[in-house]
Parts: structure tokens; sequence; C-alpha cells
DNA sequence: GTTGAACCTGGTCAAGTGTCCAAGTCAAGA
DNA sequence: TCTTGACTTGGACACTTGACCAGGTTCAAC
């Protein structure tokens, strides 16, 4: 086995153990199958760890980092407010139904970390984290089309992410992309209607 | 121990195993923990069912079965359209807020279900059944409240079910009253405004 | 009363699980 | 060169978990 820093080792192990979780969800995610992931002899997982819940732990922090970003407001074909704003959500949807899985995991991992007394705190902490990241995507939306919210930005923040995390959740479960699109329109129409030309 | 027909032990075990899941976790719904908490010897586990998938199977059948039922539109001080929608609104949250530990134990159920090839299906079932009640539910409001959709019922049922998935599952997370509510206050303003006077 | 099906019980098994450790290997600094 | 600390390794331990079964008990029907 190369040498390796017990960094980067965890590095290592925190990969496949996203990669396990994905392929067949976080409760088979036992040490053995991540050290098999990962091609490393079991010994090293509780030399990288103190227990497994610490691994748990950084692999939270390291899948909630590669969450799904805003998508950019990049749209070319249609630069009427309603327009921006349709094409911004249905790229963000592009991405969610491109990795089921994964997102999948996230919501798995969430209740895991619910339930986990250390690790509640970290998913409060994550959720906020994503709460900022809603508002500014609205913000930077309300620059782009030039518009202003007729609802403070906080009470839209929650109400759009409580809808994508909702739709997305029943999306993973019955696979409709139709009834998925036509709620996510009626999304855009509802944002439409709480615009105000200008700032 | 007294004498009882299987389908009694069943019902039983499946109680049992509901008030654990609620307590401890669905992961630590372990046959050993079920048996215990209903107060029987684990032989009479695989006396009663074939496997635990087969109990898990009635758990999910029993626990959608006491899902919340949409309230009934009985809001007497605001008869307004308006009232009418966020009163009832607020009415099925404080159902919600009332059980968060039972929510938690539907969602985990639910991607439990989803992982399972053979339970896959019914959790696809029960998320159709939630659909339909929700759209004789809306279809009830605007009976009620002597008004009519102008955006269709589906639709509308498909959004209104994804956002109070989503806003459960935040709550869940962050314990946010505050914020919940002025979400679900904008949901009420949204459903407003995709009214028409009468039929 | 006999019988047979339904129900109860305690122990046991094999597989899997998180954790630990003693002995080995390596590379770099004294 | 020697030492020291960091990394590697294979095996082992203690425990949990789902599943199983042989033998016992009860009760209603004949």
């Amino acid at each position: 086995m190369t040498r390796l820093s017990a960094d980067m080792r965890r590095e290592q192990l925190v990969d496949a153990a996203i990669r396990v979780m994905i392929r067949d969800g976080v409760g088979k995610a036992t040490t053995r199958a991540i050290v098999a992931e990962a091609g490393v002899p079991l010994g090293v997982f509780h030399y990288c760890f103190r227990s497994k819940e610490e691994l748990l732990h950084a692999v939270i922090e390291g899948i909630m980092q590669r969450a799904l970003p805003p998508t950019t407001t990049a749209t070319p074909d249609d630069r009427s407010p309603r327009g921006i704003i349709r094409g911004t959500l249905h790229a963000y949807w592009d991405q969610v139904r491109a990795r089921p899985d994964e997102q999948m995991v996230t919501y798995e991992l969430t209740q895991y970390a619910l339930r986990q007394p250390g690790l509640a705190e970290v998913a409060r902490r994550q959720y906020q984290h994503y709460l900022t990241l809603y508002s500014d995507h609205l913000e930077a939306i309300a620059q782009v089309a030039g518009i202003r919210w007729t609802v403070p930005v906080p009470v839209l923040a929650r109400y759009g992410l409580g809808l994508m995390d909702g739709l997305t959740l029943n999306w993973l479960i019955d696979r409709d992309d139709v009834q998925a699109s036509a709620a996510l329109d009626e999304y855009a129409a509802y944002l439409s209607s709480v615009t105000a030309p200008g700032v």
C-alpha cells in the first residue's frame, strides 16, 4: 500500500463512503463496505477516524459542499423577467434530475443527522447555509431581470427552498417528470407575480 | 402469555414497531427492540411474520392510514375565501407541529421503502393516495369558500403537497416556527391569488 | 376424551458489525 | 547509522441482528 498522510487517507475514505452511499444507501455504508470501496485494509479505518460517527461527520460536511450551487442565471433565449425565472428554475431542476441518487443520500444523511445528537447541529447549520444561498440567488435574479421582490426575501427563500425540497422528494418517489415540470412552471408563475419593476 | 390470534399479534407487533420507530428511529427498530416493546418473546416475531420486511410492509400501510387527514374546513372566525384558506392551512400545520417525531418516521420509512425493491411500489401508491386526498381537499375548500381555482387542481395539488412536505422537512431541521408560519401565510396568499369567484 | 390445528417458548445459528491491537514497515531527522 | 514517530496490516473480539426450530401448550371440534 502506498504510504499517504492520514489526511489524504481520510479524504480517500470520505470519497469512498459517499460513493457507497450513492450506490447502496446510507444504511449499507458499513466500515467494511467503505474500506473495500477505497481498496484499503480495514485497519486503516480506525487509524484515520476515531469512530464511524466521526467519518459520518466528515461525509456530511463533504456532501454538503458539493451540493448543487444555484445555477448561474444565464438564459439567452428569453430575457423577460418571467423567462429568466423560468429558465433558472428549469436549469436547476435539470441538475436535480441528473443525479437522483445523490439527492436521496442528502435526505438520508439529514435524517440520520437529526437522530444523532452530535450531528443535529451540523444539519441545522447546513440548512441555514442553504437558506442564505437561496436568498442570494433570489437577489441575483432580481438584479439580472431588473425587478424587485414584493415579498420579503427571507420569506421567499424559505418558501422556495421548501418547495424545491418537497418537489424533489416527491419526484424521487414517482419520477413523474410531467407533473414535476408543471409544478415548477406554476412556481415560476408565482414568483413572477411577486415582482415589481426596477429597484 | 395470553393466547391471541396471529392477526391480533401482528397488529400488536406493528403498533409496537411504530412506537419504537417514533421513539428511536427506523434504524433502531430491530426485531428484538420490537418484541421487547410489545412484551412478547422473540419467537413470536417469526411466527407472525415471514420476515422483517413483511412487518415493515405492514408498518408502512399502518402509519400511512394514521397519516394526517386534511383538516375539515371549519373556520368560524373568518369566512372570506382567504380566511378559510389560511385557517385550513394553519389547522393542518398545528397537527404537524404536534407530532414531529411521527413526521420524521414517515420520511424515514419512505426512504427506506425507496431503497427496498419490494417496498418502492408501496411508497409510490401511498404518495398517489396523498395526492388524491389533497386534490379532494382543494375541491372541498373551493366549495366551502364559494370559489373556483384558476389553476388545474392536479397541478395545484402537486405544488401544495410538495410545498407542505418541504416546509415540514425544513421545520424538522430548525424548528423555526416564525419562519414556517410566514411561509405558510405566503402560501395562503398565493392560493388566494389563483381563485376566481363562483363555479 | 381424542385429536389436530393453532399458538407459544427458549435456545441457537450464521452472518455481519464496530472496534481494537500488536507487530510490521517506512522515511526522515539526530 | 540509529532512532523515532508516522503509517500499514491482518487478525481478533465482543456484540448485534435476522432467522430458525423442536418441543411444549391450549382449545375447539368431533
